[in-house]
DNA sequence: TCCTATGTTGTATG
DNA sequence: ACATACAACATAGG
């Protein structure tokens, strides 16, 4: 499910976990989230330290606890995180609990694409520092675009909206519902696209991310009806601007919606 | 049984 | 070396 503004979302979960201790550290040590993560060191550091501040970048979060721990997490594709009683008991897909004296902080993911990080350090970790600046930050410009096109040219833009090196937190739903409102379509090859094609890819960009972070961001509300998102997955969906009929086909090696009447390929 | 799934990555091919 | 395509990862639900 989580995209940038899901991930901000479940972000928050966590708050009321900020300034506390972790009193215990519950895994399941052989689940593929810990990919590369040193377990050992994860429960050594996290136990007896204080969860002092967090953030989302892209499609990942960072926690910092005290002793300059840096704890990462990806929620991949169905990962997500709660805030549980104490003494909750954890469930299969439970793969990291922190124990606190008031609650319980859960990172679940049954389908383990999803990936724990840890690390020690006066400075965030590299990963995290690497990060592409995001979409609503003012290094994301229409030249930033258009450079980044130049170098995916034979790409269908679907394809390439979905690298995280230059769009940051988008994913399948947000592309899709980004070219709909620029009215592009998917299929498209990067390298066709005009300037002012691109210049509406940006403010689209921009637009989604900013719309998305206001509502899931903070309540993970569902997107009104004049979106795209509401009507992608249904059957004989209807384009909520022209009243058309929705395609879905894969592209990118992704399931992709749009709407014929309002996206036309070329010109 | 078969297909799908809001993601990333390694590998093969061009 | 770089761009692109696609299988693989692991699991649940329709």
């Amino acid at each position: 499910m989580p995209e940038l503004a899901e991930v901000e979302f479940f972000r928050k979960r966590w708050d009321p976990g900020l300034k506390k201790k972790i009193d215990d550290v519950l895994l399941h040590p052989s689940a593929a989230v810990f990919r590369g993560c040193d377990i050992a060191l994860l429960k050594r550091e996290l136990i007896g330290a204080t969860l002092l501040s967090s953030e989302a970048a892209a499609k990942q979060m960072l926690f910092r606890f005290s002793g300059e721990a840096w704890l990462g997490i990806h929620l991949g594709m169905t990962g997500e995180l709660t805030l549980q009683s104490a003494n909750y008991e954890p469930r299969k897909p439970d793969h990291l609990v922190l124990r606190q004296r008031e609650h319980s902080l859960i990172f679940s993911d049954h389908r383990m694409f999803g990936r724990v990080q840890f690390s020690n350090g006066s400075d965030a970790p590299e990963w995290w520092t690497s990060i592409a600046p995001a979409i609503l930050s003012d290094k994301f410009t229409v030249t930033a675009i258009a450079e980044f096109l130049r170098r995916r040219t034979r790409a269908p833009i679907k394809a390439v909206l979905l690298m995280q090196e230059r769009f940051p937190g988008i994913g399948n739903w947000m592309a899709d519902e980004i070219l709909w409102r620029a009215a592009i379509h998917p299929k498209q090859l990067a390298g066709s696209l005009t300037p002012t094609q691109i210049k509406a890819l940006h403010k689209e960009c921009r637009w989604v991310c900013r719309q998305a972070l206001k509502t899931i961001g903070e309540t993970f509300a569902h997107p009104p009806k004049s979106w795209l998102f509401p009507h992608r997955w249904e059957n004989g969906g209807r384009c909520p601007k022209t009243g058309a009929a929705l395609i879905r086909e894969e592209v990118g090696g992704r399931t992709t919606c749009w709407s014929p009447a309002r996206q036309k390929l070329n010109s």
